[in-house]
DNA sequence: TAAACCTTGACACACCTTTGGTAAGGTTCG
DNA sequence: CGAACCTTACCAAAGGTGTGTCAAGGTTTA
């Protein structure tokens, strides 16, 4: 008996079993099933079930944040272009000497990847 | 006159006046101010507002989802938590033999980095 | 000073999200 | 078999988002 059916995943979990298909449905934790299709959750499941509640009631977050987070991820171009977005800040142009463009450009490139590394300060998902 | 007021950066971007106030609530595009108060939108606002509204058509999301990438980007402890739930992925722990935890908690590092610095792909921002 | 702007704040409405029910029908198991 | 599960598919209510409009009051400008 490894594997909880999707009513007494959600007594442990603290999520309603409705809210465990939603939750399946907008992609964030999807249960494997049994032959009958019965959603069957382990240990995995469950786990990650738990830190979402924790990561949505730390942060004052909605599932849907997460899913758009999720689609980030998943989506490279979509990543892209919001980053894109994002990084042409309110500061004009003019602000940047004509000659230095090309530098600032490639600095954008680095500061995304430092804004994406941030020092391993382990803390979640250990709870 | 090189700032418009609201009305007229409302016309030449295709948002609404009210839109405008509301995309600046939600941080999104904050013009800066007349001394009496106005809003002015110079022609780097301008630009930020149309290519807002590409991105929001091209990609179908919403203001909210913009300014929860934006969050995303300022909030570093934001970005880790919800990255790090992001990160421990449906797949259980068990399937990782028990010696190449350390090994995969590092993988897991530079799986990080190279979502996040995709091949340097321009093609929006110059729309 | 008066018209034509601007500001904030409030009321309002349509639509989407989040959740809960309930119904019709398959599965498990005592 | 029958109770107690599960599944999907709806209807629905509460709350948030996106948007318009109007009111009361300050600013600009002719």
């Amino acid at each position: 008996m490894d594997a909880l059916t999707i009513n007494e995943a959600a007594q442990t979990t603290g999520w309603s079993p409705r809210m465990l298909r939603y939750i399946e449905r907008i992609g964030l934790v999807e249960a494997p099933r049994s032959s009958a299709g019965y959603r069957m959750y382990g240990p995995g499941e469950l786990q990650r079930l738990r830190t979402l509640r924790e990561l949505l009631a730390a942060r004052d977050l909605g599932l849907g944040d997460v899913a758009f987070a999720l689609r980030l991820r998943r989506d490279a171009a979509l990543r892209e272009a919001v980053d894109a977005w994002l990084d042409a800040e309110p500061r004009r142009p003019e602000s940047v000497p004509a000659g230095d463009w090309l530098r600032w450009e490639q600095d954008k490139h680095a500061r995304l990847l430092r804004a994406a590394a941030p020092p391993p300060t382990r803390e979640m998902e250990t709870a």
